[in-house]
DNA sequence: TTATATGCAAACGCTTTGCATCACG
DNA sequence: CGTGATGCAAAGCGTTTGCATATAA
């Protein structure tokens, strides 16, 4: 299997990227942290909101925001916006450059790193006469399993 | 000069789709179309109300955004997510797939063709395993006038 | 005369803020 | 102790909706 990486460890990987910027670990974030890491794609602060109720009663909803806030100051997770409009986050990686696919089915999400899109960007503001600054690309489809199950149970409107 | 199209033919261009579309091309909608015209990039709903209403005093909110919704709809204008997360819609061409290029320092956008990118985003869905459905850039800098308007005049901050 | 469009104001949903309290360093 | 974090409720903001009126087909 190829995902070493587990919710386990992207948790330990938030908390140690809030502490390495000298914010408290404190038993709320931790909580978030969890719950972040514990998605393998987008959320809505909403759905944060209620799933840390389900464990913790009094988490207010302003912590949950204020908690995101500060994990999208550290690119740990990211803001984004679905087709909908709606805002959603994203976990992912604080290192390098990236973008997300986003399965429109089931949330989940993968990074996609920006590798030839660099160029092609910069050759479209060279073209342009713009000095571009950033660039955001953002993907939506299905995943496999969704589209395999999909197959499978072919649901409502399909069959007369 | 390269911009042939005016202001003016943007305005009937869009009175026209609305019309295609079978949508009554009423005053307040003639007027959302000349102030969607004459900015030659992005704006937001308040804007638009705004001016709107320097014009024809009693236009609502309602029918700005009903208007923009309508405008939406027929894909004569998009609207889009600016980095700072506010809504902000444009003027565009609906008849081909294409991305925005928006200066933001003036507001002024230029649409991107797709080009290359189609290619690139096949393949990222290619390698992840997704059937991609939708893709969305943007593109965000600033452009040449702004650029050399800026080197002219320094303004605050540069000077000690 | 019937469907469509409009204005207004109230409702809405999401997010932020003020402030008193609490925990940690 | 002083700074930072939290909960709560209220405020804020952008957007949508209900409804009566006005306008167009």
């Amino acid at each position: 299997m190829r995902p070493s990486i587990t919710a386990d460890d992207s948790t330990k990987r938030i908390i140690r990227a809030l502490e390495r910027a000298g914010y408290q670990a404190t038993p709320n974030r931790r909580l978030v942290a969890r719950l972040v890491a514990s998605t393998g794609g987008h959320f809505t602060a909403a759905e944060l909101l209620e799933r840390g109720r389900q464990e913790r009663v009094n988490i207010g909803r302003a912590t949950i925001f204020r908690a995101l806030d500060l994990l999208a100051s550290l690119r740990v997770v990211e803001r984004l916006d679905l087709p909908t409009g709606a805002h959603a986050y994203v976990l992912c990686d604080p290192d390098e450059h990236h973008h997300h696919l986003v399965c429109s089915t089931c949330g989940h999400s993968v990074d996609v790193a920006d590798g030839e899109l660099a160029r092609l960007v910069d050759e479209i503001g060279r073209r342009a006469g713009y000095r571009i600054d950033a660039h955001r690309l953002e993907l939506f489809g299905m995943c496999s399993a969704c589209a395999s199950e999909q197959a499978a149970v072919p649901g409502p409107g399909s069959p007369a």
